[in-house]
DNA sequence: AACGTCACG
DNA sequence: ACGTACGTGACGTTA
């Protein structure tokens, strides 16, 4: 924090606000209905300037024209939409914010942000003044320069993320120093600035082509010895087009800025303004950061919560809500079937709209806790209330959960759209919360009428509404990394891929982007003449199965497997892990509980239920995932639950008896199939017994199987015929699950879980399988999923009291963080929990293991 | 935005 | 006559 006094901030305004505007939902507004979501962006991104960095100079300078590039390209930045009203609103707001920090606004007419930041940046540059330049815009890291003096704060995916460029940070990045930045854009142009480049290159290809020929100039003079025809063609074609994007993509250093960089930013933040402002703008989490950074000395500031509505019709109370005052009451006409006193929505901004008694209270407030406590006992209503970021005491309904739970085969279920759908619009409110959360109300009535129409009943209730707040714990729980161990691995992993790049180019006599299948195909299967397998829609197949096939006809082939590996491995899990850890190391994934058609989880940034393990290395990086110090893990795996559930639910009693008496149920599979005594069996028949058993899970057909296996059709469709002579209840299973699905439209798990199947109906005889396939596949899914997510929520309960908890599921294996001699203690009441509600044939059984990482654990 | 590839269950 | 195993999410390239 307290790093080099005297390093100078500056600012692209600009580029902070769009970014701001774009990234954040336009539904972030005050509560009178003023929008807010570029301030929002703006003020929390110099909050965290300030409250990481400390109190800094800082200049922040604006667009005040188009720097005469539109002279030099009269398409430059066409296309770029009209700043949008909801922003030009937002616009008169920015300057005196800054101005409340303390900063400098800066300006000068005819020139863009950028010119003027690289101006400040090279005087300051000259004078040694270290630099910190803040922008959204790529083309700034041109002004990096090698000695360190100028580096960029760059946003990332939204507006807070942040990283530090340096010199050495661009050529990691990019592959090219800083200084080829203007040559870089020259190439691959810049879609968000209109700037064209050439046609078909990229970020790869332009980094590799500046390698290899130094400069623009040098790969425009060596176009003869670029690899590919096309390429050779669009960039003699294009040659002017690329001189020309960069020079639109060169910042000016020499314009004529009347500013004193040192005497101009340094000034103090006035405290009083900060707070007036922000409160002006309802920036509630934004104050609050800002509140602890500048330090309790002074007096303390007066609590933010407030509420406000237009429509007021009568004035009045709500008992219950804490920390609440002067509170205006509308008068709303409520859904009659709404109980009364549910908390009906909250946004992502705290603000909160309840019904209570014929009343809709709407207003602010601080944070979870508050919500919590104005939530009381009383049930709460809400879409999405795991994003709300509390554990509410206790959850009625949840429209986003009761729109999947009705159509879990869509594709999203924006509230927006699920009003939309249901005919609800305006109620005549003016309050927007007000007015949302009665159409939330009224949506919810709508919805728990069909649930019960449909038999979701046990499904929402004792199944996914118990989830929520479990799910939330252990989000917020969240897995530690050991970042040091990840780097050491990631050090030597990269080291490798380095290695293998060379070798691969050495022998394909070319430097070609090795991610590009288009490349890589042109190279194995036109240059070195290697068999062709499958064809894509846009060339040969490179995936990994055609690799292994023509394995053996060229050297170059194992290493390209090899680097695959690796890279995707640093692409997924090296370079983006250790960003994502908090101040205790640990990882936080959000659990999507309405993403997968078939009622299972998902699990997103990062996906904790895709983390390698079936290869040496994939073990390494799950050995990354450890305990908290003092603790161990314990993973809890179901064996074998889908084909359990199958047993049952088909009443196969073969099946059912290899469970009971304990068997491999692939051995025994390919036993019954074979007609051969466990004993003579070969590791070949094994395996393909798992993979029909596999296949009967996933709605098989000779065909996949064949493909799979690698042998005839015939030969495969004689293994499945015997498979179901030897297991003739799974057959009836299968058939009636098709027919039944077929005329009454849909299928369901065990607890209800619905699933409608439009593909039965189809004309189209491809679709028509698929649709049988998924008919199969969801009811055994499905299940399985059930039992997983009653699991977890039987399992949370049971520990409450005890230190352990959980932390993970991955469909069907739980993981569980605790001292050691707890965890020994919960051990059994883990495993009977996750066991004893499926009083079933055959009985569920669960491996438990324990270790000091997720890969001993396992 | 579409496609290809690949990680998991 | 058709030419596929089920369910996810992340990443890179290319258009």
């Amino acid at each position: 924090m307290a790093d080099r006094p005297d390093e100078l901030y500056l600012i692209d305004g600009n580029s902070l606000v769009y970014r701001a505007f774009f990234a954040l939902p336009e539904s972030i507004a005050t509560s009178t209905g003023f929008p807010t979501n570029a301030i929002f962006g703006f003020a929390s991104m110099l909050v965290k300037i300030l409250t990481e960095h400390g109190t800094k100079p800082t200049i922040v300078v604006w667009d005040a024209g188009a720097s005469g590039r539109k002279e030099v390209y009269s398409e430059y930045k066409a296309g770029r939409s009209t700043r949008p009203d909801l922003l030009k609103e937002q616009w008169p707001h920015f300057e005196p914010l800054v101005e409340a920090f303390g900063y400098a606004n800066t300006r000068l007419e005819g020139f863009e942000a950028d010119d003027v930041i690289a101006t400040l940046a090279e005087r300051a540059r000259e004078q040694r003044i270290p630099v910190v330049i803040v922008t959204g815009d790529r083309d700034a890291f041109q002004l990096i320069d090698p000695e360190g003096v100028v580096s960029v704060m760059a946003t990332s995916r939204g507006i807070t993320d942040t990283k530090l460029y340096d010199h050495a940070a661009v050529i990691e990045r990019y592959g090219i120093a800083p200084e080829l930045i203007p040559d870089f854009y020259g190439l691959k142009g810049d879609t968000s600035d209109n700037i064209p480049g050439v046609p078909g290159i990229g970020d790869k290809t332009a980094a590799q082509l500046l390698q290899r020929f130094g400069d623009l100039e040098g790969v425009l003079d060596s176009i003869d010895e670029v690899t590919g025809a096309k390429r050779k063609e669009n960039l003699a074609n294009h040659a002017e087009d690329a001189r020309v994007s960069k020079v639109l993509a060169t910042m000016r250093r020499d314009l004529d800025v009347d500013l004193d960089v040192v005497q101009a930013a340094s000034q103090v933040p006035d405290r009083s303004r900060l707070r007036e402002v922000f409160r002006e703008f309802e920036l509630r989490d934004p104050l609050r950061r800002l509140e602890e950074f500048l330090g309790a000395d002074e007096a303390a500031p007066a609590p933010v919560a407030s509420t406000e509505v237009r429509a007021r019709v009568r004035a009045g109370t709500l008992a219950g809500v804490a920390g609440l005052k002067g509170e205006e009451l509308v008068l709303v006409a409520r859904p009659p079937e709404v109980p009364e006193g549910e908390l009906l929505a909250v946004d992502s901004s705290w603000r909160f709209a309840v019904a209570g008694g014929e009343e809709v209270l709407t207003g602010t407030i601080d944070g979870p806790e508050q919500l919590v406590a104005a939530a009381g006992e009383r049930p709460i209503v809400a879409y999405d209330a795991k994003a709300l970021g509390v554990v509410a005491p206790s959850i009625a309904h949840d429209v986003l959960l009761g729109a999947y739970l009705l159509e879990p085969a869509r594709r999203g279920y924006p509230l927006r759209e699920l009003l939309e759908e249901r005919g609800l619009g305006a109620p005549g409110i003016e309050d927007e919360l007000a007015a949302e959360a009665l159409l939330i109300g009224e949506l919810a009535v709508w919805q728990r009428e069909q649930i019960v129409e449909r038999g979701l009943v046990t499904v929402m209730r004792e199944i996914e509404l118990p989830l929520i707040a479990v799910l939330r714990r252990m989000e917020f729980a969240g897995v530690r990394l050991n970042v040091e161990r990840l780097r050491e691995i990631t050090a030597r992993v990269r080291e490798e891929i380095r290695s293998l790049e060379q070798e691969i180019w050495r022998l394909a006599e070319t430097e070609f982007v090795i991610g590009s299948p288009q490349q890589l195909g042109e190279i194995l299967f036109v240059k070195l003449g290697l068999s062709r397998k499958r064809r894509g829609k846009t060339g040969f197949s490179t995936d990994a199965r055609v690799l292994q096939a023509i394995r053996s006809e060229h050297e170059i082939i194992p290493l390209i497997e090899r680097w695959r590996e690796l890279n995707q491995l640093d692409k997924t899990y090296f370079s983006v892990l250790p960003q994502l850890v908090d101040s205790e190391s640990r990882i936080h994934t959000t659990f999507l509980q309405a993403a997968a058609t078939t009622g299972r989880l998902a699990s997103t940034n990062p996906n904790m239920q895709n983390v390698p393990i079936r290869t040496e290395l994939g073990r390494e990086i799950r050995g990354c995932f450890d305990a908290a110090p003092g603790n161990v893990l314990l993973s809890a795996d179901y064996e074998q639950v889908e084909l359990r559930v199958l047993a049952h639910i088909a009443g196969e009693p073969v099946l059912k008896e290899i469970f009971v008496r304990g068997e491999d149920v692939h051995t025994a599979t390919a036993s019954a199939i074979f007609s051969t005594p466990p004993g003579e069996l070969d590791l070949g028949q094994r395996s393909k017994a798992k993979m029909v058993n596999y296949g009967i899970v996933y709605g098989l057909s000779d065909f996949g199987l064949a493909d799979r296996l690698g042998i005839p059709r015939e030969e495969a469709k004689a293994i499945i015929d015997t498979y179901l002579e030897r297991f003739p209840a799974v057959r009836a299973f299968i058939e009636s699950t098709i027919s039944s699905a077929t005329e009454i439209g849909h299928v369901t798990t065990l607890w209800g879980r619905r699933r409608q199947i439009p593909e039965l109906k189809a004309r189209n005889w491809q679709v028509r399988t698929l649709g049988e396939r998924l008919a199969v596949n969801t009811v055994i899914q499905g299940t399985a999923a059930d039992v997983m997510k009653l699991a977890l929520v039987r399992v949370d309960a049971a520990l409450r009291d005890s230190a352990v908890r959980p932390i993970l599921t991955v469909h069907d294996e739980l993981l569980f963080e605790g001292p050691p001699d707890e965890i020994e203690s919960v051990r059994e009441l883990i495993r009977s929990e996750m066991c004893s509600f499926w009083e079933h044939d055959p009985p569920l059984v669960v491996e438990i293991g324990v270790g000091p990482t997720w890969m001993d654990a396992k």
